[in-house]
DNA sequence: CTGGTCACCTGGAAGC
DNA sequence: TGCTTCCAGGTGACCA
C-alpha cells in the first residue's frame, strides 16, 4: 500500500483532526520496527496543531513535539467510532472523544515515534531527498542526482536519499510512461530523458492521489476495504501479460531484490 | 562515498 | 485437506 500517494491520501483524511484534543493513547503492541516510546502517552490533553507529510512519513504536530508515523509495507491509519473493537493487528489508538485514530500494521514494519525537536532534523528524516511533487524536482535536479551514478535508474528513483516517496509500484509505472527501461544506468540518462521521467513521476503520483482521494472520506489509509478503486497499472504485476499500448508481453526482472516490470518494446 | 545484501514480520497465494 | 514455499507496497544496518 503505502507509497507517497497513499500516505498523502491518509494525511488529507486526517487533516480535519487539527484543533482537536487528544483524550488518550492506547498501545496494544509496542514492537513495531522500533519500539513505540513510552513518552507518547504524554500526548493526552494535547491538541493537534497540524498534519503534514515528508516523503512517506506523516508528521503530526502536537505542540510539545511531533508524532512521526511511517506505515511500512502494510500499515494503515483509519478513523473509527469509539466503541469499535480493535482487530488482531490494530496496535495503537489515539482517542479523540468523538473518534479514534487507529494504527493497523500486520507486518509491523511501520513506526510510531515522538520527537521534540524539529522533525526535519530527526535522524530518520535528516537525509531525505527531494519531494517529487515539488518545483525543486525538475529535469536539472534529476540529472544532477543521476550524474556519475552507475546504479540503475529505478533504484535511484526508489532511493529516499535521492527522491522521496517513489516506491516499487510507481517507480515501474513512471518508467513505463517515460519510455525508459528500469535497468538503465542513471548516469546514462540525457537531460531530455530526465525531463520525461520527472513529468512521468509527477503524473503517476498525482493520478494515484486523485484515485485514492476519490474513494476515501473520513476513512483513511484504505486497504482497498472500502472499495477504493485500484489504479489500472500499465506494467506493475503484469508479467507476461500484453502491454496495454503495444501488446508485447511485459517483462519481470529483479533489481535489488525487488520485482520490476517493463515493456521491452515501449521502453528503451 | 558507492553499490550490494540482509534483516525485520505476517499473511495470502501457489505448488505439491 | 494440509504442508511447504514463495512473494509482498519499505528501509536501516552492515559489508566490501
Amino acid at each position: 500500500m503505502p507509497e507517497l500517494p497513499e500516505v498523502e491520501v491518509t494525511r488529507r483524511g486526517i487533516a480535519h483532526l487539527v484543533g482537536r484534543r487528544i483524550a488518550g493513547v492506547t498501545v496494544r503492541e509496542r514492537r513495531l520496527r522500533w519500539s513505540i516510546p513510552e513518552s507518547i502517552s504524554a500526548l493526552a490533553g494535547r491538541t493537534v496543531r497540524s498534519v503534514s507529510r515528508r516523503g512517506k512519513y506523516l508528521l503530526i504536530d502536537c505542540g510539545a513535539g511531533h508524532l512521526i508515523v511511517h506505515l511500512g509495507m502494510s500499515g494503515s491509519l483509519r478513523l473509527v467510532a469509539p466503541q469499535t473493537l480493535p482487530q488482531k493487528h490494530d496496535h495503537v489508538d489515539v482517542a479523540f472523544g468523538a473518534s479514534i485514530l487507529r494504527l493497523r500494521d500486520p507486518r509491523r514494519f511501520g513506526a510510531l515515534l515522538w520527537t521534540e525537536g524539529p522533525p526535519e532534523s530527526h535522524p530518520l528524516l535528516r537525509h531525505l531527498g527531494v519531494e517529487p511533487l515539488s518545483r525543486e524536482f525538475d529535469e536539472r535536479r534529476l540529472h544532477a542526482l543521476a550524474r556519475g551514478r552507475r546504479v540503475a535508474i529505478k533504484q535511484l528513483l526508489m532511493n529516499a536519499r535521492s527522491v522521496v516517496g517513489v516506491g516499487n509500484i510507481y517507480a515501474s509505472e513512471a518508467l513505463f510512461l517515460a519510455g525508459i527501461r528500469p535497468r538503465t544506468p542513471a548516469r546514462r540518462l540525457s537531460l531530455e530523458r530526465c525531463a520525461r521521467l520527472v513529468a512521468a513521476v509527477k503524473q503517476t503520483l498525482r493520478a494515484a492521489i486523485r484515485a485514492g482521494g476519490s474513494s476515501l472520506r473520513d476513512f483513511v489509509g484504505s486497504d482497498g476495504e472500502l472499495g477504493s478503486f485500484q489504479t489500472r497499472y500499465h506494467v506493475y504485476d503484469r508479467a507476461k501479460l500484453p502491454c496495454r499500448r503495444c501488446k508485447a508481453p511485459i517483462q519481470r526482472i529483479v533489481q535489488g531484490q525487488r520485482a520490476s516490470y517493463y515493456c521491452p518494446n515501449c521502453q528503451t
